[in-house]
This record gives structure tokens, C-alpha cells and sequence, in this order.
DNA sequence: TATTTTCCCATGATATACCATATTTATAAT
DNA sequence: ATTATAAATATGGTATATCATGGGAAAATA
């Protein structure tokens, strides 16, 4: 059992007619290693599709209910937008999802869909969309830090 | 075995003329897996029906037997109100739950009925008041959480 | 006996498991 | 470095199992 995970890389997949994607290998690997189920749902900052595995939501949940507001409206509020969306995504024995036209529908994606590795979540755009968000995280970055233009060489 | 338990997802699904409904086969796996059973009650803060594993219900039995609050009046309350209303609901050989009189008037539900999943516990909604409180809760989030407003995508 | 409740069967729709081929990546040999 | 060979991955297609739901028979209740 490895000690550590993290969602890494970006690739781009096909999505074929019925809404099957292929999980990048490493992720299943991930998967496979701790035991655990890929969980996916509608991000709510962007246009795309927000993953992690079960056990990170697992975790939220116990501390919910643990926090002794079992009857509070607040944490009905917040539960509902993550779990009431949420849903498992398990893969076969080829290691394809099928996404839901919710999600797909979401994320504008429709026959390609990009993976893009964010440590402990990912996330899943369709490409012109990442493009663009790719553009825009770098042209961010490089305005909080000007420092980092001088290194930069081109990718 | 699997690891982790959540009530996730939203579905809505057919309440026939005898009361009849499909419980979700995702929530139905859970309770095969755990060995436990699907209770339900009307829910304290909203015309809707509010469901879990009796597991969960022992779980906050238990933790009202150890507060420091066990005579305090307000516990006493919430529990004559969850637990005095409380029953098992278990699922026929198709997966149908059949929910009673009460629960169905409570949630003013007559032939179609929402689950959304809240992590440990679940709700059964009428699907127009369901419409009505998801919009509820996005603008109440959003209100608190400004941040995920100003990144925002569209929808 | 009338009415309700609990099972069980039937069916269309949908998701899932599986097989086959293509494509890519990794490994070894020259 | 180049080519050959092998392994792993991605993708198309199809069969199979599962699910939601309608209907009805048997059992229970009043």
C-alpha cells in the first residue's frame, strides 16, 4: 500500500457517444492502491467536472456529523451542494467512467474531455474551456509574481 | 468490502398508488454492505422526509447518553422528536420502500419523489419544493462564500 | 368479506462487463 | 541512435446484468 497519492499530469481522452471516458492510468492506479472510489461532481467555481476519491468526502461527512450540529441548517446547507451532486464513478475492466449528461452537460464537454491533476481532486474540461483557464491561472500568477517571468522559459 | 458509506447523488423517482417508491440502488447497496436498515422521519427544519441507517441514530443515542447536556431539556426534545417519530423502512425484493401516511403529507409528496443524498443521511423531497429550497441553499452559500461567486463560470 | 399489505413476476430502458483492435509507451537488441 | 519486440493503454463494439416500474397473487388485517 503506497504511502501517498496525488492526482498528477494532464491528459486528454475521448469521450465516445455514450459518455465513456478513459481514467487516466495513474489515477486508477490510485484507485486500485487505496482501496478507496472515484467520486465526481459539479465544481462550484467553474465550468468543469471536480473529482477525488470517496474517502475524502468520507471524511467530511464524519466531521459533520461529529461537530454536534447533527440538526443545523448550516450543515444541511453545505452537505447538500457537495453530497446531493456528488456521485461514484467506478470504472471497468477496460478503466472507463461513464459521465452523467449532468456533469458532461456542466463541463460543455463532448468529445474530448482533459484531465488536469490537482493533488488531492482533479478535474476534467473540456479543452478549448482549459485552454483558456490555463492561460488565465499563468497570466494570474505571473501578476502576483513578477519575479517568476524573468525564469520562465516556454513550457 | 467497501470502505465508506455516503448517501450521494440526487434522484427522482416514481411514487406509485399504493406508495410505493424505488429506493435508489446506490442507497440500497449501502445498507446491504452495512447490515444495517433505512429509517426514516419528517424532518425538523423542512417539509421534507429525512432518512438514515438506524446505525446512525445509535450513533447519536449514544452520544446524547455521554453529553454533559443528558438532562438538559432542549436534548430531551430533539430526541422525543426523532426518536418518537422514527420507523424502519425496509426494501422489498424489487427495492421498494413504502412510506407511510404521515412522511408522504409531511413532504407533500404524491407521485414522484427526490432523494438527495447528505452524506450520513438522505432526504426525500417533493420535487417542486426541491426546486425551490436547491435554489435556496446556492444563493445561501454563494451569500456566504463570496469567493466561489467571483471565480465563478456561468450556470 | 372487504381492504390493505407483502411478495413475486414481467418488461423496457439503461448501465455495466466483456471482447477485440488500435495506439501508445516502454524495453531490449542490434 | 535505430530498429525490433513486448507491454500497457486507449477506444470501438456488443452482450449481459441491473434498475425502475407496472401489474397481480398471496397473505394479513380489520
Amino acid at each position: 500500500m503506497r504511502k501517498t497519492f496525488l492526482f498528477m499530469d494532464t491528459v486528454t481522452n475521448k469521450v465516445d457517444a455514450k459518455g465513456r471516458v478513459s481514467l487516466p492510468a495513474d489515477y486508477r492506479a490510485i484507485v486500485k492502491d487505496t482501496g478507496s472510489e472515484i467520486v465526481c461532481y459539479r465544481s462550484l467555481s467553474a465550468p468543469c467536472i471536480e473529482g477525488c476519491l470517496e474517502d475524502l468526502l468520507d471524511k467530511l461527512a464524519t466531521d459533520m456529523e461529529n461537530s454536534l450540529d447533527f440538526f443545523s441548517q448550516e450543515q444541511d446547507d453545505i452537505s447538500n451542494l457537495v453530497f446531493g451532486d456528488a456521485k461514484r464513478y467506478p470504472f471497468d475492466s477496460t478503466g472507463r467512467i461513464m459521465l452523467s449528461d449532468k456533469l458532461l452537460k456542466h463541463a460543455q464537454i463532448k468529445d474530448s474531455a482533459v484531465f488536469v491533476g490537482k493533488g488531492r481532486k482533479f478535474q476534467i474540461w473540456n479543452p478549448e474551456n482549459w485552454a483558456k483557464e490555463e492561460a488565465r491561472i499563468r497570466a494570474e500568477v505571473l501578476k502576483k509574481r513578477p519575479s517568476l517571468k524573468a525564469q520562465g522559459g516556454k513550457e
